[in-house]
DNA sequence: CATAGTCTCGTAAACGTTTACGGAGATCGA
DNA sequence: TCGATCTCCGTAAACGTTTACGAGACTATG
């Protein structure tokens, strides 16, 4: 059997619909004895609260949003990424009854008419950004309707709320000093589609950094592909009949690295041997050949990290996290491979 | 300026609540200047009715749930499989105004419970099931809750919902036949977690497929791994030791395929030479080395088709959908690469 | 015994929306 | 002229929950 709203358990126990609620929220003013009954109840005939009802009374849902776009691959995040970020945030909001949900946005569906039309509802307590752009209209539309968000990552139209970003200067450095100091004069990027922040703080931190080494980083050997392997593919081939071809390249698109070390093998080329090859962080490049340099970062902790950044800016939580980054560049650590 | 409710919306047009919703959702007694009015006044305030109010009164929410579980990788499926999939069904449901949500159960949660706190909760309209198990709990479930659901996937517990899943059966056929013809007589297996429910129908279809050209699938040659790349590699290593290798080996494992080619590199055998590999559909498989042999399927339709099929179920829609699949098999062909 | 305090519970209002109902005015036909 | 019909709109109830408020029954205290 089934119950199906607070009413009916109500009736089911002889008790006051009131005093259900109370025994059922934990509030103190109800008898030890009766609250047992209460949750017993409660259990053995599956009641659980009306979302809706629960939500119009109290003025929030209990869900953060996560929007993500479906179809379009633009983010350039490998396969698993974001579940494992997912899992993160997960633990942190299981302690606060909070819940996470994917916010899917389609390709025909302009985004920021979806989140305008999704925030306005009060679909969610809190949202989620990813894919950020450079030029970025939901930041704006986020802050106008007061609704606390963080971003996972960057954007030139911010409005100074929190966000957590792979730290690209540091990988930039990290990356651009390695080529230079083992004798790489022309170096490439391989970036995702422009619109996309990343690639242009990624680019903008190498030229400082090749400055110092009195290199620089030439127009043409900045690719824009998609974040797939036939993105890669295409680059590949691209490298291979260059005329000034590059001895080294480093690439942002996670999702691309295989079809990229296919383009250059097929022109001839052998990855890690006439190219370098850097990567950002792939779960598959020790199966990779040549094995790809890449950087190591923890997802998972990367998804703590945001959750808890959220909820201290939402006014019922932040006291909870009093010490949580407002805005942090995760850091990521260089593993050795073969392929640079 | 931003308008809260539909009251405030309504008192600064100077008309009742009650035309002011009407005028909203389409109903026909108000007038037609009204009626722009009030449309002109939403858009420019950004008035959104409430998702709560409106869910409250309507008895039903506007939101199909995907159920998909964190950190684990159990399905074998990455994040663009799942986003194109996606992409399909949003097309179908933009068409009445609903809204796919990807409803995250962490690691550490039960996916039982958490499902059964979602849909007690009336937070969807519909759910759409993956990763179905076996002995999969979940459908009696939703069953009992009565509410509509269809699955990407079969399972033995299945309670006649409709679903869709891909066809393992031809699939099997179709790898068994070219293998045997081929002359190959000892052939493997490599399948998720053995309470997946696909890998068992695949092996069982097999097995008749095989008996036909008087051979057998040994027992010992049905793998089971994690699928991902270390899964994949294990099992590499694992064949190239075997007492009584195998000529071939089907693989379920999306994940695994670079993994394995790595693991058996690594011992110094040759896929697709010293032994044959057949994939089931990797995005990346015209780009690894050798190239995978294995099967193309096209994830937007059958998300379309799942949506429909989802919506034929349900009594509001289920007129427009008079002739969507109850229970269909996603049918899949195989492209030819240099793996097997 | 009177009073104050404590514990427990029922009552009712409120959240924002949709919609059944009915009423006012306009139009029309006889 | 008078119903009858139609068009448009306002009123109020209802959806399921939480919570402020107050009341009744005890207990403690003097």
């Amino acid at each position: 059997m089934v119950v199906k709203g607070i009413r009916q358990l109500a009736d089911h126990l002889d008790i006051s619909i009131g005093t259900v609620s109370r025994a059922l929220n934990g509030k103190k003013d109800v008898n030890e004895e009766t609250r047992r009954r209460v949750l017993e109840a409660a259990e053995r005939l599956g009641y659980v609260a009306n979302q809706s009802g629960r939500a119009l009374r109290k003025g929030s849902t209990g869900v953060i949003g996560f929007m993500m776009q479906t179809g379009h691959e633009i983010t350039g995040q490998g396969d698993t990424f974001f579940m494992s970020v997912f899992d993160g945030v997960q633990t942190v909001f299981a302690r606060h009854g909070l819940d996470l949900v994917a916010l899917l946005c389609s390709s025909e569906e302009d985004p920021d008419a979806y989140l305008e039309r999704v925030v306005a509802r009060g679909f969610a307590d809190g949202i989620m950004l990813s894919a950020t752009r450079r030029i970025d209209h939901r930041f704006a539309l986020l802050d106008r309707r007061k609704i606390p968000f963080v971003s996972l990552g960057r954007s030139l139209t911010d409005v100074g709320q929190p966000f957590i970003d792979l730290d690209f200067e540091g990988m930039a450095t990290t990356v651009m000093m390695r080529l230079a100091t083992r004798g790489h004069r022309r170096i490439a990027v391989l970036r995702p589609h422009d619109d996309l922040n990343l690639g242009h703080v990624f680019v903008e931190r190498c030229r400082e950094v090749l400055a110092v080494h009195g290199l620089s980083l030439e127009d043409d050997l900045i690719f824009n592909a998609s974040p797939n392997e036939a993105g890669g593919y295409r680059i590949g081939q691209e490298l291979a009949r260059h005329p000034n071809r590059p001895s080294a390249i480093a690439v942002l698109n996670d999702g691309s690295v295989t079809g990229l070390f296919h383009g250059l093998e097929a022109a001839g080329l052998t990855p890690g041997k006439d190219i370098a090859v850097i990567g950002l962080h792939s779960p598959q490049a020790r199966y990779l050949s040549p094995r790809l340099t890449c950087f190591d970062l923890s997802l998972r902790d990367l998804g703590i990290s945001l959750a808890e950044t959220l909820l201290a800016s939402m006014p019922a939580y932040a006291t909870l996290y009093p010490d949580a980054a407002h805005r942090r560049l995760w850091p990521m650590t260089l593993i050795d491979g073969d392929s640079g």
